[in-house]
DNA sequence: ACCTATTTTTAGTTTTGTCTAAATTTATAT
DNA sequence: ATATAAATTTAGACAAAACTAAAAATAGGT
């Protein structure tokens, strides 16, 4: 399995390929920043290898070989993520990069004895479910900011987009997993939220609260 | 910088290519099993980018650009090295193959903050020295166990060869880096020796003792 | 049903790193 | 000094993974 195949296999399962989904040609190729023609080349040669269906004009899903090495390398990329935020002090923004050449490191003993030190985490530093050694995924029941209703309240367990500065702006208005947000009032005109965060009222646009993931209260 | 590239430079620096000394295309080609034409290829390349000094049919040694990445390559191929061991249990005849993956990561930060979890070591598993940051080597005041004369002792502190079969040897008969041994007796036969290794009498040939560091007491 | 725009595939190239086989240079031995 | 052997380089090929440009298939709109 080299890189590259293992990193198409990640981003057809990030598009939903691993539901029996069909993911089209140019999906996977914006997704990876490549050009629709590599991504048939790709296909044809994962279909080969039993890995994706492949049907010629149709897209591509993942098989279950495919979702369990799709699985195995998010595995992987969270686990070291974890890593790297409790053994070495790296902040939640700075981990991706690393996790995505460290996620193609090969050597079942040395992930399964990092998952050991971390003590088998559930969620990665972002909020995101962590694959159990034999596939299996723990979902949350939760739902985005943005769609709870006034007057409800939660506790932030995930962000949606991760990029460092999106990332970088939540850590500047104390806006961390774990802290509770209670929704104050929805602004009609621009969808943009009043919140009480740990204790101190907040604004945030929109397009703030559609990447923060909440759970909401019993 | 590639992988491969890093590889070469890395041999041609285990090959002494450190100490302005020409390696030759074949000995390359034998330590990283491969052809030796593969090796020419790479050393032109190498020397269009100012790491190694190439002269055809003279074989290549390694400017001070070169060195200078060689070691930041062993330095982190042994530090990784202690970090399994020291974080993750590994025993010292498992970690050579994944840190030959890990040594190629790229992020300075990792490398130092691994360095800094492991309290700055100064040898890897296998006693072999740790470059610093900024390229120094701590040599030690060492010698190989066969030329030790009869009556000395010393303490282990290394090993030539570090290939698993011989480290499950030096495990099976409890010779670890630290212990102590004294030759009690050489056999002019077949070179074996006769020592004495953390107070217990022992017999081993002279393969074993030409590939043991000691290090003589004051 | 037909035209058009979009998507996808094909065909042909490129780069990196490898190989084999042949040619060339260097080393060795008489 | 010359023949022979060994080491090294060259030339040409290949596989992986990407690209561009052109061809083909699909989807939408009238
Ligand atoms: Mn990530
Ligand atoms: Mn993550
Ligand atoms: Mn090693
Ligand atoms: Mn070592």
């Amino acid at each position: 399995m080299t890189r590259s195949e293992e990193n198409y296999l990640k981003t057809i399962f990030h598009l939903g390929g691993g539901n029996a989904q069909s993911i089209t040609t140019n999906a996977i190729a914006e997704q990876m920043e490549t050009k629709p023609s590599s991504v048939t080349d790709m296909a044809k040669k994962l279909a080969d290898k039993g890995l994706v269906n492949y049907v010629k004009y149709q897209g591509v899903s993942l098989t279950d070989s495919g979702i369990k090495t799709a699985l195995s390398i998010i595995r992987k990329h969270r686990l070291w993520e974890v890593f790297l935020v409790k053994k070495l002090d790296f902040t939640w923004d700075e981990v991706h990069e690393v996790a995505e050449q460290l996620e193609h490191i090969k050597s079942e003993k040395l992930i399964d004895k990092i998952d050991e030190l971390l003590e088998f985490p559930k969620y990665d530093p972002h909020g995101d479910p962590i694959p159990t050694k034999d596939g299996k995924f723990m979902e949350r029941d939760e739902q985005l900011l943005s769609e709870m209703p006034v007057n409800t309240q939660g506790v932030c367990v995930g962000v949606k987009d991760s990029s460092a500065p999106f990332l970088k702006f939540l850590d500047k208005n104390n806006i961390a997993l774990g802290h509770t947000i209670k929704v104050l009032e929805k602004e009609d005109f621009d969808q943009s939220l009043h919140i009480e965060l740990q204790g101190k009222e907040l604004r945030i646009s929109h397009q703030i609260a559609a990447n923060l993931y909440v759970k909401k209260n019993d």
